[in-house]
DNA sequence: TTTAGCATTCAGGTTTGGAGAGTGCTAAAG
DNA sequence: CTTTAGCACTCTCCAAACCTGAATGCTAAA
């Protein structure tokens, strides 16, 4: 499609914005091209006829298009390598086996939005294979329990149960025993099923409180699948030039308030994928730059948000990092 | 040290600027106060003398200072009864006994930064005076476990143990019952020294890979003392129009940013404490209402943060109508 | 003590006029 | 056919100049 003068050309300008984040124009070019500025200005006028370029009015210089990222990303870029600083201070995270997962992904999420300026984002725990594993009640006062389940993958869950009259701790027990029995092992997706049609009859027979504790338990499962979301360095994107006006930073800054707009930013395949302003939901001078992670059944979706004009190969070759380094 | 005339004068300067945002100039005024303009002058230059009011400009209106807000907060302003739409939404939080006590705290002060348009913050679980309740192991597979300790006052942390060898199933049950034996019914605060003095020759003397299992325990009471953080609405104080400047606003969005920044923000008194502008350590330009709660041994302090020209009276009413809520 | 009147001050919006950067087009040169 | 130099043109950005309106402080009279 682009002959090679015109790969080199966009692969410049993409890369001088990136850096710079003014427009490009063609003196600016022709030394690294070998030739006049006036053939540049033929190459760009052509690349902006295929959709590649962009103006911002007539006497300005060119800017990467949407579609232009777009190529430079499928076809242009290479994959770059980790340097010092980046490989030492993620390293020291992993290394840490102190750590729990989740808490080392937050961390290391934290680490490469500082690194990047732009801002993190995890998405974890659809936990939704995981099979319970334990289901255990810790009385705490004559009215006031705990109850916690805890899954195959390591997942806790507890939740407090508030008793109208005291307690009976028979009752209880057989309740927790007759939950294990019947519920151990079925995967997390299921169980609320199971509880309401399985194990609710049984309940309801032979356990006097059956109402307040079959709903402690029922809202202690149903939780799991509440996902957890963790945003990073939201004040590192509004650093970026792009977002020089007090309107546009407010929109953002409500969009990461917005923990159900963050949610639907979900994994596609297991990739690095890559979403260019337009081609995300979030916000059209974004992009989303995201990879899914996969690791004992506990499933969650790592992520940066920055300008279209991002440094996609600093930040595929980070991302695909932390991924291998979470799947171990 | 005012006379009414002036108090009266001050009132109305404070209220008509939290509403409007505009200074207040002398015409405005000579209605309310049935006086000319003139003696409106006269008595509004008083006050500057005084320190109570301030000019952006020589030829503007008139804008309250913080020793201004300071008087207004600490003589003028009267409680308010809370509206019914108020009323409506909040009473829905806490009537629905299934929300942990945690979630209906966060959820409420979510509403709260809503109904103000101002940012709410939550700072939870300095629990450091519950003591120990139960601890527990549950086995994932060979050399993964997880670690349970439960407190009196029903706060739950669990931390993943990874063995380096298969485990011993006795050796880690036979820990466990001396931590039990140990620590149950001590308090938080003094569990560390407890382990590191007492419980750890014990273990030392009779566990074999005594090392990683005390130190999993260790690190999962370490973690009681790690204040959560709720920050809500942080786009929304900065909709308010003293903030209408880019770098303003990304100055303030770093500092929500910064959790421990956040964190610093400490109750003082168990009443309601008014922090205006520099009496704050976070940030000049704005207001910081707070109160403790304490219930059942579980401290915390919720927080509102709006501009110097907040909406006082609706405030303090608002924190002390979920103050009581919580402490029941 | 209060008021009316007046000169003064200043923010904020609009207008004007280069300076600078970059473009497209044309015609000549390779 | 491709490349280059030249030139008129376009548009942003910035600063200076100007106007308007709101509010003030002060003075002198009521």
């Amino acid at each position: 499609m682009l002959n090679e003068r015109q790969e080199k050309l966009l692969k410049i300008i993409v890369e001088d914005y990136i850096k710079t984040a003014r427009p490009i124009g063609s003196k600016a070019i022709c030394d690294s091209l070998n030739c006049s500025s006036a053939t540049v200005r033929n190459e760009m006028g052509e690349l902006e006829n295929l959709g590649l370029l962009e103006k911002m009015h007539t006497s300005s210089g060119r800017v990467p298009s949407e579609k232009g990222y777009r190529y430079y990303v499928d076809n242009i870029m290479k994959p770059k390598e980790l340097n010092g600083e980046e490989m030492l201070k993620l390293q020291t995270i992993f290394k840490n086996n102190s750590l729990a997962l989740s808490d080392a992904i937050a961390r290391s999420m934290e680490i490469i939005s500082e690194l990047t300026s732009y801002t993190s984002i995890v998405l974890g725990k659809q936990s939704s294979n995981n099979k319970v594993s334990k289901v255990e009640i810790v009385p705490i006062t004559d009215t006031h329990l705990i109850a916690l389940v805890v899954t195959d993958q390591g997942h806790v869950e507890h939740r407090d149960v508030i008793m109208s009259d005291t307690v009976d701790m028979k009752e209880v027990q057989k309740t927790v025993e007759i939950i294990n029995r019947m519920i151990v092992g079925t995967p997390i997706n299921e169980v609320s099923a199971k509880l309401e049609y399985e194990v609710k009859p049984v309940i309801n027979e032979c356990i006097a409180q059956h109402d307040v504790l079959y709903n402690a338990f029922y809202n202690a499962f149903s939780d799991f699948n509440k996902s957890e979301v963790h945003v990073s360095g939201t004040s590192n994107i509004l650093m970026q030039p792009e977002f020089d006006n007090a309107d546009r930073i407010r929109e953002i800054v409500s969009k990461f308030d917005d923990k159900t707009k963050i949610s639907s930013i979900k994994e596609d395949d297991s990739g690095i994928n890559i979403y260019i302003g337009s081609e995300n939901e979030f916000d059209d001078d974004v992009t989303i730059i995201k990879t899914k992670y996969s690791v004992n059944g506990e499933e969650g979706t790592i992520a940066l948000i920055g300008p279209k004009r991002m440094e996609y190969e600093r930040v595929v070759t980070l991302l695909e990092y932390i991924k291998k380094n979470i799947e171990g």
